[in-house]
DNA sequence: ACCTGAACACCGTTCAAGT
DNA sequence: ACCTGAACACCGTTCAAGT
């Protein structure tokens, strides 16, 4: 039973949850170093021992967003029969809906672009976002495989899936679609409606 | 030759003019209204005579971003003939992401979701998106006429299109992509080959 | 190595006061 | 009606100092 020297011995894993349950409670707007610092008991100047600046932790919660996600489709693909990946594409574009519907302003900092010009300074950022292509495009490779999806370049047609499922989850957050368009089907019913637009068989 | 009392006449405009300047030149995070009121030559206090807080600012500002990507948008269609709609959607298509590509720190802020709940508060806001979206929507339904799109619902399809251009051109300017995506083709003709996924004819 | 407290520049917002 | 200047709470960042 070893004491931890200060904290718990782990202050900037605590930061980065402290930032994203600040996210989840108050939104980005109120997403401030000095906030995150308090919540985690610690004095406003502690995390930059841990972190060079608030946009280096930023980098990090964003990181930690495509893990989620990332962690997400798997949990929610990986009892599905490789019989069917028309199935298991319908269930990670729903995964990836329901992540930016539930966690929304985590998903819009992730994609927030904060990171910019200097985005090679993130290495863990790119390596958590890389992991997430990756995976989709196994899932449309298999797709293609099996006849659902047309045979053209694999990262060509990831590129299609990803941009209108991950166009349609923002345009939606952002609230950009007239009300009465979800009068006769839910967000999920017209996410696969959309998704059908680009698969050679029918995805029920 | 009358003189305008204070200023010149048109603060308001003049402070969403000096706010896109501002997202132009030096970015997002630069973006203060102490620094809008400076670059207009007021007090920092002068801008709550126009807008009640710095989100109504950049309400007006997201709204100026629509109005420039419709202006964009119809300019660049007007010439074309009615009897290539396909050509009018690819172009739009290629407008869409040339104002992301130049002014991607407006197009950011337009779509920043930073309106969320409030957003019927906006009306100006709600009725420049939905005048995009409208252009949008009659394109869709002339090449749906000419057989170049399928005949699904119209706001389906609209959707469909609307979120494959933006989730391309909004993974694309938070560099998303891995860099050797584009050795073989520029940025426009993968979108492109993007379009030709839905559409029923190609697209050249 | 990790954290604190004081310090500084900057920010959003309010308000009494001026024209 | 429109703008200013002072004021206040909050923020990011730095730095000397403490353990």
């Amino acid at each position: 039973m070893r004491e931890k020297k200060y904290h718990h011995g782990d202050l900037k894993n605590a930061l980065i949850k402290a930032g994203i349950e600040i996210l989840s409670q108050e939104g980005i707007s109120a997403l401030s170093l000095r906030k995150v610092a308090t919540k985690a008991g610690v004095s406003h100047a502690a995390p930059y021992s841990h972190f060079k600046d608030k946009q280096d932790l930023i980098a990090s919660i964003s990181s930690e967003g495509f893990n989620r996600i990332y962690e997400k489709l798997i949990s929610r693909i990986k009892d599905i029969s490789d019989d069917y990946p028309e199935i298991k594409l319908k269930e990670a574009a729903l995964a990836y809906l329901e992540f930016a519907l539930t966690d929304s302003d985590h998903f819009r900092i992730t994609f927030s672009g904060i990171i910019e010009k200097d985005k090679e300074k993130y290495p863990e950022y790119i390596k958590s976002s890389l992991r997430c292509f990756t995976l989709v495009k196994n899932l449309v490779e298999e797709c293609q495989q099996k006849g659902i999806l047309e045979k053209c370049p694999l990262d060509e047609m990831t590129v299609a899936i990803w941009s209108l499922v991950h166009g349609f989850v923002s345009l939606l957050i952002d609230r950009e679609f007239s009300h009465n368009l979800f009068e006769k089907e839910t967000q999920q019913e017209l996410l696969i409606k959309l998704l059908n637009k680009i698969t050679l068989k029918e995805i029920k």
